[in-house]
DNA sequence: CCAATTGATTGACATTTATCAACCGGGTGA
DNA sequence: TCACCCGGTTGATAAATGTCAATCAATTGG
């Protein structure tokens, strides 16, 4: 593993306080791949072997159930997935599939649980993350439950503009159909959700989007801390 | 706190494998208290001052949005409730009300943080405790996003069905109300959920629900092990 | 015992969302 | 260059779900 990305992963929140025997210790059992595009790497149902962390590229977290397939989460660098199976050498709930040429670091789970058990502060930074996770999930799950899939669009689309820095022009950053399945809706309703939210200032070209009058948008959308923030 | 009380917590995942010394000073913080039905214990938005262990009684874990609310799971003893935000010291994401008369033991969140910091084996099983949360709600996701309502009822039933042991007779554990908000509906919509599920003998007085044909009603849910499996 | 309350159910209807089919338009590759 | 492919969009329609109002049934409290 070049150096560079040895740093990369060592400043993650998961591994920036461990000792660094421990560190050096999971690395060694670790091998980091680059993938192609659109290749599954991880299957729902599979032993969880290896936590993965996103050194580049991107990642779908996505489940099937009788047919019907939805995603769940996007992952982008630098970041872990699947944590709570390897905790739990659990098989993974969801599986994972590259949107783009991704590079990962793959380590044996059983290295994580080992040094789990033998380093304090490793061990306080997984439940952190772990902690984390857990909250995201809920917000997301209000999401679902609370609101109106135009509504969701909304405060996706306000989310979105946060993260860009808040301009009042900006990308989309995955194809409307993921977007479509990531707010649990159909490709169809997206696009007529779009032109749900014209009224409210919002136009789209594209992948560009464009919000004309922020505050009607938030007067709609009524985007809440306890949904939204991505900390929090 | 009365001793069967004390041993009961002690017993928990959570707690029993921590350091005697670590659980005694735990608990020399904590209080118990009687709550009446009905009582909001916590609203989403406070900041965790204390993690609840939930002694007896039953609580509904709830948020709302806009002037809507959902329930989002139901607290059975002896289990505890808001470890997340006790961990991240973040404010809580759901409210949280007593369903009946219950008993509830409060547990300072800095105690918490403290000693965990200073017992590894309370540290592992925090991980663990997370760990099975959010794979929890992960689950209630992919039930939400991949089933219908009535796909979601069937299976519930199911597992209800094997919580109370597998007979072809079984009670509702809650008001049908809630029941609809759990599964993401409304309570007219669950009333019409019952009936089409008729076909796959399912019959229903009140909160007594009679599986007529096993083999239907399974044909027709299809449960799976990663959705439905309460451990795994 | 009865009035009042509460949860559940039903019917009629509106809204939302999904489905299916067609089409558009910008790449891509032969 | 041009046919094709793919993602996105549109329209027509169907299915699912929510809303509102009325009613029913069980329960409670006077």
């Amino acid at each position: 593993m070049p150096d560079s990305e040895y740093r990369d992963i060592r400043e993650l929140e998961l591994f920036s306080r461990m000792a660094d025997a421990h560190f050096a210790s999971l690395m060694r059992g670790a091998y980091v791949q680059n993938f192609p595009a659109q290749i599954e790497l991880i299957a729902e149902g599979e032993p969880s072997d290896f936590l993965h962390v996103l050194v580049s590229g991107s990642v779908d977290l996505f489940s099937t159930w009788n047919g019907r397939e939805s995603s769940m989460a996007t992952v982008r660098p630098i970041s872990t997935f699947i944590l709570a199976a390897t905790i739990k050498d659990a098989p993974y709930l969801m599986s994972a599939r590259t949107l783009e040429k991704s590079r990962i670091a793959l380590i044996p789970s059983q290295d994580v649980r080992a040094i789990f058990d033998a380093d304090g502060e490793f061990a306080r930074a997984i439940v952190a993350e772990l902690a984390q996770c857990y909250r995201s999930v809920i917000k997301s799950q209000k999401d679902l439950k609370l609101r109106t899939s135009l509504e969701r669009l909304a405060n996706y689309l306000l989310r979105q503009q946060a993260r860009a820095g808040g301009p009042s022009v900006f990308a989309l950053d995955f194809e409307k159909r993921r977007l479509a399945s990531v707010l649990g809706m159909t490709p169809e309703n997206l696009s007529r959700a779009f032109k749900g939210l014209q009224p409210y200032g919002v136009t789209v070209a594209g992948t560009r989007i464009t919000i004309g009058n922020q505050a009607d948008l938030e007067y709609f959308a009524k985007p809440s801390q306890l949904i939204d923030d991505v900390s929090a």
